[in-house]
DNA sequence: ATGCTATATAGCCGTTGACTTATATAAGTG
DNA sequence: CACTTATATAAGTCAACGGCTATATAGCAT
């Protein structure tokens, strides 16, 4: 499943902002995510799931606790293919700053 | 459409880097992903409907052209939403440079 | 061992989205 | 006007996705 697939769901993008907060065990995602969705718990685990499968977040087992942390490597990937347009927006100085966040020493075109 | 539901589909996402090259056609659209995806031109019409309709491309009439452009609105909301995972890598100095790049200079949490 | 807690998987179902072909609309051309 | 070009819309099909309930798995507690 794609990278922006993955985005595409609501209650997928809310996981990966209460893992942003910092690890969380599944039925802590599952706490808020039932309260603000209502959906249920397999719905979640799913979810999580997909997180997992793609990429986008980590696990860890603690006894019967599974311990999710977001990674953030496919994140990045969008950020990058964000790249091809931020001319669009990115002009003056801020091009300069936003070439110094991305380390793109060597482009030149 | 939610921005990140347009973007999860592959074809989208390509037109959206063709008219990052700049203004095109409908028919100079149809040309290359048909081409590269072998789908229909009313498929490409439809996904140029998304697009118009989601706010990621504009379009002005030129005779019985349609002349599309990229509108970057919604991806720099997408970039926006990023914003809460780039302190996952956007480490060190690299981070001032980011809050220069999108201008934040009144948040302090 | 037995049971309770925490989480994942299986199997089913309805909805949605991305195609298709056929056709409509609109503007230039002979 | 009739024809062709350029693009959009209509209507139907099919697969995939996200939800559900039921159940399996695994670890802790009694």
């Amino acid at each position: 499943m794609h990278a922006f697939d993955v985005l595409g769901d609501p209650v997928r993008r809310r996981i990966l902002e209460l893992l942003a907060e910092g690890e969380k065990s599944s039925g802590d995602v599952v706490a808020v995510v039932q309260r603000e969705y209502g959906i249920s718990q397999p719905a979640v685990s799913q979810h999580l799931k997909v997180l997992r499968d793609s990429g986008f977040a980590t696990v860890r087992a603690d006894a019967q606790r599974r311990l999710y942390a977001v990674d953030t490597a496919p994140l990045r990937d969008v950020d990058r293919w964000l790249d091809q347009f931020r001319a669009f927006w990115d002009h003056k100085l801020e091009a300069f700053a936003t070439e110094i966040a991305r380390g793109k020493k060597k482009r030149r075109d």
